[in-house]
DNA sequence: CATGAATGAGAGTTCATTCAT
DNA sequence: GATGAATGAACTCTCATTCAT
């Protein structure tokens, strides 16, 4: 009984959840109207606040999901992989894949007014984090074996994660003409092993 | 005579842009009120409407002015280094300087409703590709002389920038904690000689 | 169900047309203020513009609606009429019965500036000529028989409608001080015969 | 001594009138913006309200010199004509050619706010009864003489000023698209002896 | 005397939120 | 449970008026 109630419930929230990810991601907080988030999700405009208190609520709610969904997928991914470099491979792949397939979150991410912007990136950290420890134990670990350069942990997650969302970013404002998923050999090549080829240069710049 | 009008012209457009890119970035463009911007450039509501015909037209200024300061002082910097990865050394610090000094700036080129994105964004690249020109002419110069990889120009430059830009996303949402140009020596050393150390790793990886 | 919500719909935007018809008259159009409008329909401002899409659609409703009305009734009365001076000395007495009626009206069609003045006075004509044509007719027929004067149409037609307009005019300028149906045997009679009563002075002014 | 600064005062007085005359014509009053008549004048905005106390004030002054003007030339005309009949035509054809000459002027009789109307109105008045007095004076010699049928001088009055201010305002709406002056003699005639023919038809409604 | 830069009250319009149905 | 008609606070922008120069 309480299981039927409650799968109306979720179809709802989700049906609602989907409609706002989108109109969100394409006209950004403020400009997005609950109108047209209620006619895309087929429902009465009164009904998203049965649902949702308020819109700044259901935007909330919308980056969860949005987080959720990534950190589960990435987990499940990097943990078929056994080795370090591997495993920080797949998770390069995987992250770009994830936006590649849900584009319309990336807007959530970057738009969006600073009163939002502390509660989501803490949003994005609290679910976020939980899967960069599984990277950030990949590169402690990459580096006691000797595989990974002796680098400042910190120092080392800011570029990787920025490489990444930056990547992600240029893709998105170049127009995204061509498939994300495809920059995740030569990121990965640039990331491992760098662009100078000479050795000389190498050595002058490794240290 | 004209001498003293344009000087106060300039001077309310200064006062007007300083004011604006400070609430714009704070609180971009759809949240941002006009109000607040007359009141932290200390003028009435009107005022700003005989220097900017809209809104919308004084946040592009805030953009083009920002663009413009961007350009000059990278341009300037790289132009004193002689050698490839001099110049692309002296490119990356000196645009990770440029958002630390600015860092007002950085939420001006990431929030922004869709409407705007395109105009904003191209923008950015009318004026920024002047710039990733001279480095583009530098990747392939160090190309051809042997120095850097292989590697396609386009996709490395999305590298290269998406790289900065992601860096200075990282700073920025992680609350602004450390000082962003010291981010500038690992920044190069990872883009320049990857973070494996294992040669065997990096053969593999390497192609 | 349709038949209720119509219904709604049309009571709603009776509700305002009337609110506006009286502001409008009252204050002409750009300095009657749409609060005032909502306040005085006992709604919302925000209901207005769900109902018409902007201050001007409302102007130009309002237009429309008294125009209509106005046809209606003036070709009511005429077609009851069968000699054609009758027919006209009906639609003088109905053109003017009806001003008196809705007197807020004439402000209408009288203030308003200039860039809404050919959009207006256009609408005037679209629904007034379709009975002008009748009177037009009337006119002719009356040649015709030899009942009326040979003069030319156009000519004619000015001097009647000018001289119902300017009666109207003037008993809205004069504060409205008397009954303006009262007006119409007076203006019946000197449009049909003249004020010249010596017969010599008659003969030298008309030809 | 004076002279000199009075002429001046007169001469820009003039130099704005002139130029309000033209915008408030066309645009109305709530329209008309004191930028734009200050540009027209070729003066400065403040120097406007050195002369005129506000907005509304150089209004009334514009209605007020066109009133003045138009008595002045009517009463003139007016003055050559010795026979009752000749005095009316005279004062016909006068009216409307100042009005076809100072078209300008009609627009600022016509529009206008409630809040100026009764203003503008009971100016009107004042400068206009002091000939049309002259009018009725003629009216009701022509009556004692035999001359014009007997007719309530109040009526008579109305329907005279209704017909010459439509005539005038049909003329404006329909785009004057002919001589206003060239409609006076049929306006004559028709006002003379009316537009039926028919003797029976005539003695009928001349009652 | 003349100016026009500066102003802020007030305009039209939008839209998140409520609540009677 | 679901709705969408209604609302009014809050937005951008205009412009008559002032006043330092």
């Amino acid at each position: 009984m309480a299981e039927v109630i409650d799968s109306l419930v979720e179809r709802r929230k989700r049906q609602i959840l989907e409609a706002a990810a989108h109109i969100f991601s394409k006209e950004g907080f403020a400009n997005a109207n609950t109108d047209r988030i209620a006619k895309r999700a087929r429902l009465g405009k009164g009904t998203i606040y049965r649902y949702f208190g308020s819109k700044r609520d259901l935007f909330l709610s919308v980056v969860d999901r949005g987080l959720n969904k990534m950190r589960d997928e990435i987990l499940q991914e990097v943990r078929k992989r056994n080795s370090v470099l591997g495993k920080i491979e797949s998770a390069i792949r995987t992250y770009l894949a994830f936006f590649e397939k849900n584009s319309n979150f990336i807007g959530i991410l970057l738009h969006e007014q600073s009163n939002f912007r502390k509660k989501v990136v803490q949003r994005y950290f609290e679910y976020y984090y939980r899967n960069v420890d599984k990277i950030k134990e990949a590169f402690k670990l990459g580096m006691e074996q000797g595989i990974i350069k002796d680098i400042d942990l910190d120092d080392l997650i800011s570029v990787y994660m920025g490489l990444l969302n930056g990547v992600i970013y240029m893709w998105q404002i170049e127009g995204r003409r061509y498939r994300l998923v495809d920059m995740a050999p030569i990121v990965v090549r640039v990331f491992f092993t760098g662009i100078v080829k000479d050795e000389e240069q190498r050595r002058r710049y490794d240290k």
